[in-house]
Parts: C-alpha cells; sequence; structure tokens
DNA sequence: ATACTGAACATTCAAGATAATATTCAGTAT
DNA sequence: ATACTGAATATTATCTTGAATGTTCAGTAT
C-alpha cells in the first residue's frame, strides 16, 4: 500500500488513488463490476488507462479496495451498535445479529451490483474477507466481555462461544440464501435465534 | 407415482423402474448426472431410450427418485438419533447435528458426483428439498417435545426453537461451505454451537 | 528521473456453428 | 391393447472464432 503523502503537491499520489477509486465505484455500482471497463475509469479521471496500473497492480486490486471499504463500513455499523454500553449485552447482540442481516440483505435487495462486485473480489482475495470476520469475530467477543463484566452472561469459553455465534448467524451473513425467505421472516428467525443463544434449551 | 403390481408377471412394472434407478444410480454416481446419457441407462437395462419414457418422465424425473431416496436415507439416520430414547435429549441433540455435518461433509468429500446430482435436482424441484427440511424440521420438533416431557428443557415455543435450532446449523448443512475448514474444525465447531444453544449466554 | 501515453500483446467474452443428447412419436411385434 | 423400438425432432452442451477488454511496455514530454 502506498502511504507516502506529498502535502506541497497541488494532486499527491493519494489523491488521484482516490479519484480512481470513486470513478471506479460509481461505475460498478451503476454498471457492475464486469461490464466497467479500465478504458472508461480511465475516461472519467482523464487519464489512459495504462496509468491506472501506475496506482494499483490491476482491475481487481481496484475492486479489492473498494470492497475492503465497503466491509469495513459494515464493520464499523456493527462496532456502533457493540459500543452501545449503555444498553444490556443481550440488547445489543440482538441489535448485532438484526444488523447484520439487514445489511445482507440489503446489499442483496438494493445492490446486487455491488454485490457482484463483493463476490468477484473475495473469490479472488480471501484473505479480505477473512480479515473482516476475524474483526467481526473480536467485536463479538468483547461484546460477550463486557456481558460477562456486566455480570449479565455467563461464560464458560469466549473464544468458542463468540465462534459458536459467528456459525449460527451464518444464515443471516450469506447474500446467497437471501432468497429463500423474505425480511420478516429472516427477522423472526434472527429473533428466535437469539432468543435460544441467550436462554438456551436446558431447563434452570 | 405408479402403485400398481403384476404379482404375477414375471417383469413387473415397479421391478423395471427399480432396475432403472438402480442403474441410473450407479452411473451417477460414477460419472455424474449431466455426463450420463439416457441411451447409457437404457443399454444397462436392456432397453431402448425411449422405452425410459414408459416409466419415468423425463431424466430429471428419474434423478428426483434418485434425490429423494437419498434423502430418506439422510432422514431416517436423523430420526434413529432422534429415537435412541435411553439418551438424554441433550445428547441426542448433539447426535442429531454431527450426524447432519458428518453427512453434509461425506457427501462433499468421498461423492461429488452425488452432490452434483443432488444440486442439480434441488434447482429443479425445490419441493423435494422443502420436504426434506419440513421432515427434519419435524424430527427435530419430537426431540424438543421429548426433552420437555422428560423436565431436561424448558421451552417457550417448541416450534420457533425448532426453527432456530435449523436456522444455527446452516453451516453444517450446506456442502458448499465444506471447502471453509477439515472436518475436525467443523466437528469443534459443532459441539460449541450445540453447547450454546444448550446452556445460553445468560447467567442462571 | 517522473508522469504519462499509444500501441502491442494476452486474456476473456460472446455469438454463431456444430455436435451430442433428451424427448417424442409413428410404427412393429406380440 | 400392450410393450417396445428406430428414427425424427427439440433441446442443450461444446467448440470455434472474432471482438472486446485487461495488461504490459517502449517511447515521449516535462
Amino acid at each position: 500500500m502506498n502511504t507516502r503523502t506529498y502535502s506541497n503537491t497541488p494532486s499527491p499520489t493519494c489523491d488521484v488513488r482516490a479519484r480512481i477509486l470513486t470513478a471506479a465505484g460509481e461505475r460498478f455500482a451503476q454498471f457492475g463490476y464486469n461490464k466497467t471497463t479500465m478504458a472508461e475509469i480511465a475516461k472519467d479521471c482523464d487519464m489512459s488507462a495504462a496509468n491506472l496500473y501506475r496506482f494499483f497492480k490491476n482491475k481487481l486490486d481496484i475492486g479489492s479496495n473498494l470492497a475492503c471499504a465497503c466491509l469495513d463500513t459494515k464493520l464499523l455499523l456493527i462496532k456502533n451498535v457493540v459500543q452501545q454500553t449503555q444498553q444490556p449485552a443481550a440488547e445489543r447482540l440482538h441489535n448485532v445479529v438484526l444488523q447484520i442481516l439487514s445489511h445482507t440483505h440489503n446489499e442483496w435487495a438494493n445492490n446486487p451490483r455491488i454485490n457482484e462486485m463483493v463476490t468477484a473480489i473475495c473469490d479472488a482475495r480471501l484473505e479480505i474477507v477473512n480479515q473482516y470476520e476475524l474483526n467481526r469475530h473480536n467485536l463479538i467477543i468483547e461484546l460477550l466481555e463486557d456481558g460477562v463484566r456486566r455480570d449479565e452472561f455467563s461464560i464458560p469459553d469466549v473464544q468458542d462461544t463468540a465462534e459458536a455465534i459467528t456459525t449460527a448467524i451464518t444464515l443471516f451473513s450469506v447474500p446467497l440464501f437471501m432468497s429463500l425467505h423474505n425480511l420478516e421472516t429472516f427477522e423472526k428467525r434472527a429473533k428466535s435465534v437469539v432468543q435460544l443463544m441467550l436462554s438456551g434449551l436446558e431447563k434452570r
């Protein structure tokens, strides 16, 4: 990644990168990743297609950067929910799951283009989605530990439990599944799953 | 479905159907659904391809029948676990989840051909997989109700809870996911999920 | 040296042609 | 009538090829 900055130059490298990403992002969102050509992105930035390669390794690299940003936004939304520390941890868990569901559904329903891009990128760059999963995992751990600290939760192994939660909400995280039901059905299911995760089956 | 039987005929209709299904099943398992031709199935049964259509509507219909049988086997395995009534319900739930995981993983690892077939069929005949899901759902309900009857479980809404469990074990039911981890990792996760479903997070 | 371009080259996509296969049906044997 | 077949037809998959696009690079301007 390029980390240099030219504070006294009118058009620093990182600005060019940002301009390219903006142009590409708009095209990808409107016409899809595959239908967008490097020539078009270049034209939007008043440069040649060849010049794009001075700033990004290739088209996939542009896509990856956008996908990263996309996943970062997603992560930030979750973080915001987790850090509503005035709310009980149980409620925040509930909100996290609904947040994830809502985002997945939105992606699928309102912006199949973006989804196409993210899919394409994730196929090629597994590490990006891995990083996202790891960050999400850590946010769940943060939430669980907070719940334990506040004496709301009793959790023998936070690490395992966080993994179990991630596993249990798979249905809400994968856009592919969104065609199975409508949003209300998913929300109902999400509530049931959270309910189950909170109280468990065993008699107390 | 043909339900007539010719008890005094040496080669009754239903035997021919069975012969065709056996031949097709072997071909599908060995070479895959798409690579198997109707002519080949017919040759295995010493008949013309045209004659197959007297017993099955089309190729997909042959595949559907095999897929049904496949899912019925799966269901039977689950049923057997559920009905081990000498075991505690909690243990049986654990075994059901591991059973499902093991079957999904097996399908994916040892027999991609069969999997290809089931996928092809399910794409075309959603009602088959729906029926399977419904039956599985009912088995889970049976297990939960038994757990409640024995005073092991305390469950406000069995219907909702069964749906929640089905949802939570999505990762173990979809062959597509099997490439993500190795079997041991999945088993560890399955145990964590069951643990979570049994005890819940909330302090008691 | 640095920023950039146009043209060359490599790869991917898509439309059309071809071949393989599924399905139907008229016709034969019993 | 019933069980079945071979050949005809419809559908689907595979291959081919030209065009479009991604990528590289020698060369130009500053």
